[in-house]
DNA sequence: ACCTTTATACTCATCTTGAGCATAATTTAG
DNA sequence: CTAAATTATGCTCAAGATGAGTATAAAGGT
């Protein structure tokens, strides 16, 4: 059985991120590697075109995943290559749903999320208290705390699988809950995709740290503030806006277009484009957002 | 055909990086994924055990690489999932091989290094001037100049692979060079082995910078210049010793042992040992190591 | 006793970062 | 038309991190 290509398209619209899907957002793009692709990462473009029409940009390898092994049939374990791709929505496209309903728990730009994380807090501390000793109660509430940013610790964006990992193994999402019991919200997807879309989006939190790769998702000329939103909506954590421009304006990534924004409310602002020019000509140490993570 | 499994071991032993090989330095320890193995990173620690006797801790995916198509074979392609390992080197073994045998130009803690890459300079600038166009000589020279540091920019230790790449394109390494061409000094290895260790070093490289991965490799005590030698032999980079100490004492991840260093030619230094707690006791906001990048 | 070697403690100037104040240029409510 | 609301943008300030260097301590070797 050949390894199976699989892709986390991820673009922003609205201020939101959203992630490609098929099947009413229980599958991502995938196929089967075949003998014509020229390579992995080719072979998965072709089957995200042919199956969703979206023709890729920016694309990196996330992580290679394998099934548990099947006793039934010898050779019939699927192993799934996954890759990140950044892209935009194009006019029409269907499938595309936003991030934050797959996790719920990972925007804390708004006050909801802040206190579904609390929520979550009080269950996960239930679980450590039912630990079968002592001792795996103390591990388990020392994971909680720095998981979910509680007793002190802030808030980590780029901890999404590990939170996961701790929902999943406490049985409070769907795929791992016994029959009838209460789960968070969120959707889930079929097989092991919501875990793969987890990695993508901790890798992209943590990529936009130190690569400008942002602006993948941008379309050609934005705002300061646009720019500042679309970072927020990824690292679902809001940040300081002078600050930010301070390091945005330091960096050298981005020129003035000349123009202003046109719909506005208040005082409009310019608008500004990205320096492609930069990619290459220069070491780029960080278009490093001002996402420093908590003490 | 399934997947290959290949495993990167690194220890540092005398201060220098180590990689563990078989058939004479030419091969990474790797096997087939098997029905049996419970999954990836199980297979992967079973052949190592198998082929070198060594038990691994810690451990983590890298890469996934896959051959060129072969028509021949239909389904006969060779698709391989690599991973680093962290270790140290137990007494009696064999097949370590120092990892600047295989990168020379990495090792700029050493003049020989610094010369090596100058020297490579001015073989790629021969290489960009007989580019097929003005443009595209104009983009190697730049990818040149990014790479190996030269016209101002600094040396990025992180960019391993893409030095190894340009090499190859540029017809410098024995692996893509026409027959009878000079190539430079450095051992080659199967397939693309030598690429699987570019990429390994250029992952620790990187991430001794955030996460504390170094003291893997270090032994239960050690003195802070061991320490400090160790660091600087997986950057291939110097570094300051007063600011080394300065940062490593303020991270709070070593303590004192009470004890003082054996063989020692000056001062006798005082021993250490990680503080194993601090992981997952607390956020690790990097054992961030006093190699800032050239700007 | 003096030199070499390594360890360790401090100092200082410069950057970086987090936080906030102040002002400018618009639209919207009354 | 005026005031309030809204967004943009410029600037300051303190704390902390970083890069570079000086000074002193504790050992062995000649």
């Amino acid at each position: 059985m050949p390894p199976e290509l699989i892709a986390v398209l991820i673009a922003v619209s609205d201020d939101r991120p959203m992630v490609l899907t098929l099947e009413g957002g229980r599958l991502l793009p995938s196929g089967p590697l075949e003998a014509g692709h020229r390579s992995l990462q080719t072979g998965m473009r072709l089957w995200v075109e042919q199956q969703t029409g979206h023709v890729l940009g920016h694309v990196e390898q996330l992580y290679t995943f394998a099934d548990a092994p099947v006793d039934l049939e010898p050779d019939g374990r699927r192993v799934s290559i996954s890759y990140l791709a950044l892209t935009r929505i194009r006019r029409g496209e269907r499938g595309w749903r936003d991030w934050y309903a797959y996790f719920p728990w990972e925007d804390q730009t708004a006050p909801d999320g802040r206190d579904l994380v609390l929520r979550i807090a009080r269950a996960l501390d239930a679980w450590a208290r039912c630990a079968p000793s002592a001792a795996e109660g103390e591990a388990r509430r020392q994971r909680v705390a720095l998981t979910f940013g509680q007793e002190g610790l802030g808030w980590d964006d780029e901890l999404v699988l590990q939170r996961y990992e701790l929902l999943w193994e406490a049985g409070l999402v769907p795929e791992s809950a016994p029959p009838g019991a209460p789960v968070l919200p969120g959707l889930s997807m079929a097989r092991d995709e919501r875990r793969v879309l987890a990695t993508a989006m901790a890798r992209l939190r943590a990529k936009i740290r130190y690569r400008p790769v942002i602006f993948e998702l941008m379309p050609d000329s934005f705002t300061l503030l646009h720019l500042q939103r679309t970072v927020e909506a990824v690292a679902g954590q809001p940040m300081h806006k002078q600050n930010f421009r301070r390091l945005v304006a330091q960096q050298g990534l981005i020129e003035e277009t000349g123009e202003v924004a046109p719909e506005t409310r208040g005082r409009p602002a310019r608008l500004f484009r990205f320096r492609r020019e930069v990619i290459g000509a220069r070491r780029i140490a960080g278009s490093k957002l001002p996402l420093a993570r908590p003490a």
